[in-house]
DNA sequence: TACTTATTTAGAAATTTGTCTAAATACCTA
DNA sequence: TAGGTATTTAGACAAATTTCTAAATAAGTA
């Protein structure tokens, strides 16, 4: 749970989540959408993957990125849990 | 929802609101049950009244805190959007 | 093989966060 | 009013976070 709630608590991994639900992207195309540097999104994507949020494929040279909400099941649990 | 994320990214406060979930109480009764101190337990209660997540009545010398989960209704909201 | 493109890793700087102690404020009671 | 209890505010410090540039790795292509 640390590590979801951890990378949903910004803006730009958020703006990447609501990205990567219309299509799947790769690093670059992910990047091209924001004024941040491409290692900075790198590092933001490797926060998501770490809490769960995305899966990463390897596709020759570029690397796939795709939304996973399974790990989000969890997250709404525990705020049904706590409305009763 | 960014005072919301922010709020939600702490283990301490995330105990409080399942503390709140049970019965109101007042800060001296919150801060009983952690190792912390009290000027940080008043801290994280702040930072948990700011997102909206909890009120605090004023009852004579005591401030009784109470949990408020409508505000995660949005957060359930963005979510459910991400899954489609 | 050499060059280009895509992405990550490394290391550094600025900002934010969580915590503490000491002091201030507010209320209660004798 | 004086003294005690509950809580917050202020200020400081260490650790974590976000960002950057430069360099490293990996893959495609002439």
């Amino acid at each position: 749970m640390n590590s979801l709630f951890k990378a949903l608590n910004d803006h730009t991994r958020r703006a990447i989540l609501e990205l990567l639900k219309e299509n799947d992207l790769n690093a670059g195309e992910i990047a091209n959408h924001f004024d941040i540097s491409k290692p900075s999104i790198s590092h933001h994507l490797d926060l998501l993957k770490q809490a769960g949020l995305v899966t990463a494929i390897k596709n020759g040279q570029y690397i796939t990125y795709s939304i996973n909400t399974i790990v989000m099941d969890e997250l709404v649990q525990w705020i049904m849990k706590l409305k009763d």
